[in-house]
This record gives structure tokens, C-alpha cells and sequence, in this order.
DNA sequence: AATTATATACGTATAAACACCTATATAAAA
DNA sequence: TTTTATATAGGTGTTTATACGTATATAATT
């Protein structure tokens, strides 16, 4: 009970990651030794054997970069040891499935209260996990499904000329227009949407659109 | 110099308005009066005699129920010896236009160090207003426009049946699809996309959902 | 009283998206 | 080495979306 837990904060919304760092600090048995915008950063800072390593790491799911879900996947392989408390302003059970496959401890919704933020890192931190029951629930469907058969996750792949093409597609541009921007032709464009329809499982480009959002590979600035 | 500046935080993800609660808290010369999810909280919170009124609110541009621009409007036209900061993830033209016409001294985007936050609450309170060079530069522009002509806004005005197609717009269904389950026809909503893609300036549906977006018409929970 | 916005709806077109199919070359992974 | 994923591209066809009209009834506003 001596030692505090130490705290890294990983959300690239500086101004809310340095914001719940004050609030964190106001714990007295909590102390924050690291924040940063990315996945890539902390792994930066895990790297530097002089750096203190924390004990629980507070992840956004939905960041640029390195996201939640392949940073936690890389975390809790490198660095087992280290708690990840996943961070969302979805509740989606996609994330939650996830963000639990690979590895987190718990999952947080944006809008919980403070108490629930300090509440669930003392519980993770004593007994190692901590979920709600909603997400409890997700998560016993999920073992379930699991049991009767294989899990595929054709989910958050999708290739560097896909998002290209998203990207264009999200510029309002047609089919053509794409061809003649990446000077391919439209049926090449047209079989990288289709295979970007069957991967988000979307009926058309509006899901599309809509899963890009929810998984950071569009972004609206 | 004795009196603290009272702060009133609207934002409607609670876990950063009550953060940057304690952010704001940190600074002597801040006090932190009210927090709330919507621009009708506020109003509600105003409305009572009781209460103190603050000096500056920190008003999020993008919120389910009253946004950012029309709690400015009404904000700037009750209570016009408030002043009122914007804050968005956003640094879209648009929406500093919007604020700024409807009564906001400064934009802050989100990922504004907290530096610059305490800065520009310090500035407001004594100055009137802070604008930093790339938003001052929008704003002049904005005046150039307004001077050769009239400014147009059909903007954030979707009409409640609009809106209600756009919803099932986002649930990837159909123009027939929609049409049944509103028991109307065909046409009836094609009508209406038609006119939502006209007020929004998009060339096609992807446009409209980005707007819908940003202009929190489409919430992604 | 006259104007404006809204919701309704039809007709005729074209443009674009999406569904099926096949196929090849390449690079990475099992 | 064989499989798998990717990027490329073609053919054919159906379904949707969008563009151009017009029109009427209603409620709100000026």
C-alpha cells in the first residue's frame, strides 16, 4: 500500500489527456509518469530502459497512428505485465471483443464519472480485472460464440491502397474520379470498395463511411 | 485582481468536462462554477436566480440537444455579458464563422495544450476577446464575404423530418426501404435527400453523413 | 394578405453503385 | 512449396442515387 500506481495515459486529444492527468493526480495513491498521443509513443517511452514503467495504462481505443486495439495487441504481448484499461467514447461490442482479445483488463466508456475512472483502476489493480456488467455480458456471448466455432476478424484490415481509396471515396469523388486520381481503372476501384463492403460488412458506401469513423481511419479534421 | 474568474465548462462527454474541471482548478485565479453536457443544462443553470453566474463558459461546439452555435446565439442574446469560448475538435472555416457571428471571443481546438487554454480564459476575461493568427486570418476573410454580399446561412437547419431520414439514411437502408417505413413514397424521400444534399452543399450521400457528423445531426454511439 | 418553408408526390432521364463472374502477377505467410 | 492476400482489370447486368422537371396542401411568418 505504500508504493503508489503508477499511470500512463495514452489519447491523442491532448487537452483531454493532459486534463485526466489532473484529475488522476488528485488520487493520492495515484501517480502519472506518462502521456502520450499514440500507441507509437508509449512503446517509444516502454523502449527507454530508463523511463518508469507504469503498472496500468489508460488506452484509447480510436487513435491515429497506432490505435488502441493493435497497441494493446503488441503491449500485453511485449510488456504482459502491464495493465490495460481501454478507453471509448463507443460502448460498441466490436471494441469490447477486441480491446479483451488482445489483452485489456478493463473497458471504460468516455462519458463515465470520474469515481468510476478511479473506482476501475483500483480494482484492476488489485484484482488484475474489472468489468461491468454490460460488458461482462459482451463478453460471455463472445467466450460462447467462440466455443461453437472459429472467431474471424476480418475486422481492422484493411490494406494501404484501401484506405486510399476510402479516403477519395470520403472526398465526395466517383468512381471515376478516383480511377483517374490514382490513374487505375474503375474496376480496379470498384473491386477495392467492394472488398472494403465485405470487410466492414457493410450494405454500402454509408456503413462504410460510418465504420471508417468508428475505427479512426477517417478522420474529420 | 481579487475576485477569481468564474468558468462555466459545457461539454457533453463528462469524463473531459469534469477533467478539465480540475485542470481549471489548478490556476488560482479560476473558479469553476457549473459543468454540463448541453447548452440546455446551462440555460436551465442560468435561468436560476440563485446561481452564480459565471464569467466565460467553455462551450463545445459539437453536443446532442442544444449545440455549440445555437446555445451562442441564444447565450449571446440573454446573457450577452458572458463571454464564450469555443471549443471544437474541429478547426473547420465554418464553424469559427458560425461562433464568432453568434458571440464566441476565441475558438480553441481540443488538442490545445492547457497552457493555452489558461492563456486564452485570461485574455477573454481581460481583453474582451483572444484570437489566435490562423483564426483571425477566417474571420478576416469572413468579413471580406460579408461586405460583397450577403452571407447565407441555410445551415444547421435540417428540418425534424429530414432528419429523421437521414437517421435511417445511416442505417443503410434504401430509398424504397425508407419510404415503407415511414409509409410514404418514393419520391416523398428522395425529396427530401435531395434537399438535405442541397442545404448541406454535399455532391452525395458520403457528404451529407460527414456533415451529419461534424454538425452532431448523426451521433456514432 | 402575401410570402416562405415544409411535406407530400409524380414523370423522365442519366449517372453511379453494387452484384455476379473471371483472370493474372506479385509478394508475403504457413 | 503451397497457400493466402493484394492490386490489377475486364464483362454483364440490376438496383440505387441523383438531376431535371412540376404540383399541391399546410402551417408559419412578414
Amino acid at each position: 500500500m505504500s508504493s503508489k500506481i503508477k499511470i500512463a495515459i495514452v489519447d491523442d486529444e491532448l487537452l483531454f489527456r493532459k486534463s485526466i492527468g489532473f484529475l488522476l493526480r488528485e488520487e493520492k495513491n495515484l501517480a502519472v509518469v506518462f502521456d502520450g498521443g499514440n500507441g507509437e509513443d508509449l512503446l517509444k517511452y516502454l523502449g527507454n530502459k530508463g523511463n518508469i514503467r507504469p503498472d496500468i495504462v489508460l488506452l484509447d481505443v480510436r487513435m491515429p497512428v497506432l490505435n488502441g486495439v493493435q497497441t494493446s495487441k503488441i503491449l500485453s504481448d511485449k510488456y504482459p505485465d502491464i495493465k490495460i484499461i481501454a478507453l471509448s467514447v463507443f460502448d460498441s461490442e466490436k471494441f469490447v471483443e477486441f480491446m479483451v482479445q488482445y489483452g485489456a483488463s478493463a473497458y471504460l466508456p468516455k462519458n463515465s464519472a470520474p469515481e468510476k475512472v478511479i473506482h476501475t483502476i483500483n480494482q484492476v489493480h488489485t484484482h488484475g480485472v474489472y468489468f461491468e456488467p454490460e460488458i461482462l455480458n459482451i463478453i460471455m456471448n463472445m467466450k460462447r460464440a467462440e466455443g461453437s466455432g472459429r472467431t474471424k476478424f476480418s475486422f481492422l484490415d484493411l490494406s494501404d491502397r484501401e484506405v486510399e481509396v476510402l479516403h477519395l471515396i470520403c472526398m465526395q469523388l466517383s468512381t471515376k474520379e478516383i480511377a483517374d486520381q490514382l490513374c487505375i481503372s474503375e474496376r480496379t476501384v470498384e473491386g477495392h470498395r467492394k472488398k472494403m463492403l465485405h470487410k466492414t460488412k457493410s450494405k454500402n458506401v454509408v456503413g462504410l463511411i460510418l465504420w471508417g469513423i468508428k475505427n479512426q481511419v477517417i478522420s474529420m479534421e
